[in-house]
DNA sequence: ATACTTGCAAATGATTTGCCAGTGT
DNA sequence: ACACTGGCAAATCATTTGCAAGTAT
């Protein structure tokens, strides 16, 4: 968060209350977090800001490269910021459980795609939709393979 | 089209005019289609109807599987008729370009993902987002390897 | 001092819902 | 006839924008 801060001061960005509020949030929070969820201060956490002030923040940190935004679902787009490196996202269409994972741990999967394809693909956005390792054996052993 | 009549006549629902009109465009339609695109007669091509029924016929399409919808970006939803087959897409991030394959073609991609991750995946809701080829090319050329 | 930021309200875009009149079966 | 549908308006949710007042530099 301190390098994020000289970023945005060194890119020319003055450092206002509500900036750092959303800073804080963004970095406190162990999994992607959505603009209201930021502006609600995180259940109390944080003090609590105006969405549209988050939104232009959010943005700016996206501008800057300081924080990305993904869609896990038919929600909002969640937040997270930079630092912590690209992820990719798995997303279980039953049980709606999220997975992150290290970009390396699918490089050959990205490999595969674009020699197939000539695409040059990233999960960092729109996640991997599909069934979690438990819904998956849950949706075979439906019905005892009837 | 004449299946899914059959189809929503035989789980018990009504055909009125509103639900024809949307299945007409649906089925016309080339590639997803929004909401609002249908509502909106497709430009001219077919009489237009209200969103809200649109939405709501679009809804009851997919509880009884005879239509999907694939977030292919920020905008709205986009429906395609069940019947095309399920497609995977690819979005280009940078020329919003959109490509439809055969899951087939995937299958070694998916197979990969299960078994290094253990879960079952599709790519026909969220897409697969990245660079087409063409995109991925004027990336790398930029700057002349500077 | 001055340009950049905020807060609040209102606009926008996508989608959903309530309700009563209309219609498929 | 009767339950299921449609149309229209209003509500909701996510996000953006306009603008006057506030503040970082």
């Amino acid at each position: 968060m301190r390098a994020a801060i000289a970023e945005l001061r060194r890119s020319g960005h003055r450092i206002s209350a509500p900036r750092r509020q959303v800073l804080e949030a963004l970095y406190a929070a162990s999994a992607p977090v959505s603009a209201d969820e930021i502006a609600g201060g995180l259940d109390g956490r944080f003090s609590s800001s105006d969405p549209a002030s988050v939104y232009r923040t959010l943005e700016l940190l996206e501008r800057t490269g300081l924080a990305r935004h993904v869609h896990l679902g038919h929600g909002p787009g969640r937040y997270a910021p930079a630092s912590v490196g690209e992820r990719d996202y798995f997303v279980c269409e039953r049980c709606e459980q999220v997975r992150a994972a290290d970009p390396r741990a699918l490089e050959p999967v990205r490999e595969a795609i674009a020699r197939a394809f000539g695409w040059r693909v990233r999960f960092n956005h729109f996640p991997i939709a599909g069934l979690c390792p438990r819904c998956a054996e849950e949706a075979d052993g439906a019905g005892y393979g009837s």
